[in-house]
DNA sequence: TACAATTTTTAGATTGGTCTAAAAATATTT
DNA sequence: AAATATTTTTAGACCAATCTAAAAATTGTA
């Protein structure tokens, strides 16, 4: 297989993650954003991925990855959440910290040593933010999960994942005491704000604001 | 601490490698032969590693690290070894197998990691190759060695380290059983070709040419 | 449907890292 | 000391990745 640069590789990735999002081409703009670059950069770069056929690309008409390009992102996601995965559980890293390192070390090329990175760490299936590892194939596990918003009063289940990975937003989750497994039923909806009461394990009470619910994903009982 | 491309970073590594060997200011040729690149691109890159304080640098005089430069290569070293070490240790790779690996894991850009990964290793003072890692502060633990090459008949001592860091050269001693830490004593020397009996272990005799004793390091007994 | 707003692309420039070929400086040999 | 060989630098070019400003295309709205 070809290598391709860091800077190709953050593309892809940024691509991959906005067609996820909405299943639909990724706008100039929208990967300008994600990269944190100008448009006529990302412009620029499309036609040379283009070239490289890993994306399709109609000029104005937004870009899709190929399934060259699919391979590759891919393969970039599960050296991402593998590397997380070493940092917090062998490291002793917390989840907030392992974002910019994951970032450079999914860069690094050696399939052999992905596999056995994976090997030592037992094969996760999802990575400290719940998020799912591919396998060698690229198959990501699929979970049934909704987020916190979507429960009615009465409804219980387990966090299993968070939207927002900023490093504030985990913080405020470990501040309040609410981390991956942890069990909650919805007690009390409030109209007004669309914050809800929530039960977390057996005795710890707290209101969450809709901005927080909306970034946490639970897998109903 | 500002940072510095791979490629910088590699350049500042051949150059304490130059000067480590002899001791005197590296040449433009060395450097682009150790860089495997030509001496037009080297010119280049020193006068950019000088502006940017990292090396002395006269023209035609050849180069030297400055206090700046050393301890950023210093500091690659230092994580080139802890990396190899970790790819042997844990994830049980091979001594010939970790170079390329290390190559890229040591520019990795956090200081925290590489603190942790210490930690997490048990602070090694030596890597797989038997070469000295550097600690926090850049200083090299020193070890009395000499060459296999430099003992004499009836002289004893542990291979502590190879100088050869080629596949080919680790795969061969892999072959006869010679790994760090192995016990031998000198047997017989023939002139002839400079060539050495020695005696492995308890009962492992085998002759070793003039090139393997040049590239065996043995602490002597 | 035409005009305005927005998005995207193009044009032209810059920086880092590389190359080959030629010129200049240094080192070696006679 | 002069001639020759070697090393090093300069000149000029190329590619990847980036930028700003301007032009072109698309989309939204009156
Ligand atoms: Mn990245
Ligand atoms: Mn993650
Ligand atoms: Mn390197
Ligand atoms: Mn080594």
């Amino acid at each position: 297989m070809e290598n391709f640069s860091q800077t190709e590789e953050n593309y892809l990735k940024a691509i991959f993650k906005l067609s996820e999002r909405d299943d639909k081409p990724a706008s100039t703009n929208a990967i300008a954003g994600e990269m944190s670059t100008s448009a006529a950069s990302v412009t620029d770069m499309l036609r040379r991925l283009a070239e490289k056929g890993l994306i399709h690309y109609e000029k104005y008409r937004g870009v899709a990855l190929t399934e060259k390009g699919s391979k590759l992102a891919t393969g970039l996601i599960r050296k991402h959440r593998l590397w997380e995965v070493f940092l917090l559980e062998k490291l002793r890293f917390s989840w907030d910290e392992v974002q910019d390192m994951a970032e450079q070390l999914e860069h690094i090329q050696s399939p052999e040593l992905v596999e056995r990175l994976d090997d030592y760490l037992g094969r996760p299936k999802f990575d400290p933010h719940g998020d799912p590892i591919p396998d060698a194939d690229g198959n990501f596990t699929f979970r049934k999960q909704v987020f916190l918003s979507a429960l009615n009063p009465g409804e219980a289940g387990a966090v299993v994942g968070v939207n927002d990975h900023s490093p504030a937003f985990l913080q405020y989750l470990d501040r309040i005491g609410i981390k991956l497994g942890a069990h909650l039923s919805i007690a009390e909806r409030f109209d007004y704000d669309e914050s809800v009461r929530v039960l977390l394990g057996e005795a710890n009470e707290q209101v969450l604001s809709k901005k927080v619910s909306q970034n946490l994903f639970i897998q109903k009982f």
